[in-house]
DNA sequence: TTAAATAGGACTAATTTGGTCCAAATTGCC
DNA sequence: GGCAATTTGGACCAAATTAGTCCTATTTAA
């Protein structure tokens, strides 16, 4: 089905719902676990993964909790999903260390390079902000005009 | 890593292949999995997928094999894609069917359309031509003026 | 009639993913 | 100083998906 995977998802949610609160404090597992209505546990291991790669400030000890590294402006769903999935590459061709054992494979290098380029500026150009809730469909029309319109 | 299936990879190496080879006669599953090393009971079962699905024509019996069933230019990576991954869909939001049961969740459902979009329309602008060898790049330009550079 | 193909589907092994849990470390507060 | 609330790190298992193989039936040309 060509998803991204359901912790992906997860973690692009419970991103979100951060970004939708009061940046004034820091937020428990347990409170985004009870707003995202995903289980503690998972949650949980989302927000570690989260901050162990930078996009998340923790804060331990009673009155400890999360909260975002830096602006929503400057996440992007890209930054999020790699983070998750490593990067975006749709082909191990796509990746600078493709050995192609097949000369046919190879000769399909090129185009899949572009392609994936063109998906990984799509994902990184739809920012945490846009996700979220405040200055909904603001930005998006950038978006809109990167395809000109079919093939 | 967010990344398509190795059998729908190996179908669309098996496509460029075919679309490399000589259009007049038709191909054996042998012959194709000599060529591009994939083992022959995978070739098999790719072929049959997709002369299934209509991208191919097969004729049975002795003398029998595969060709395209419609002009390299008018088969996309994407036909490909979609036969053996269904829809192109990076989450279930971006389908219809999307039941969100968390609150968040919804409010991404219109971003997650724009990144869908974006991204089947890369894969839809890339046809079997561009894949093969022949008329390798051209066309590709196209591609590259998709996304204004960076963000 | 025989050999060469495709068609259809069942089956298994391997891999990946999702989800849970536990013990340790840290911090604020009484 | 000690307790309670948190994050941290990692192990672990169950479930789902994927990859790959194999068998049998059908079709067709020579």
């Amino acid at each position: 089905m060509m998803r991204i995977n359901k912790l992906t998802d997860y973690g692009i949610v419970v991103m979100t719902r951060i970004a939708d609160m009061d940046q004034s404090r820091v937020h428990t597992a347990r409170e985004i676990s009870e707003d995202t209505r995903i289980p503690l546990p998972t949650v949980t291991r989302l927000l570690k993964t989260l901050s162990g790669n930078g996009l998340l400030d923790s804060q331990r000890g009673s009155q400890g909790g999360y909260s975002l590294s830096r602006s929503s402006d400057d996440i992007s769903v890209a930054d999020i999903i790699e983070i998750f999935e490593g990067p975006i590459a749709l082909t191990e061709c796509s990746t600078n260390t493709c050995e192609c054992a097949y000369e046919t494979k190879c000769s399909v290098e090129e185009p899949w390079q572009k392609i994936n380029d063109t998906v990984k500026n799509a994902l990184e150009g739809i920012s945490l902000n846009q996700m979220a809730g405040k200055n909904q469909n603001e930005g998006l029309l950038n978006l809109s005009m990167n395809y000109s319109g079919g093939m």
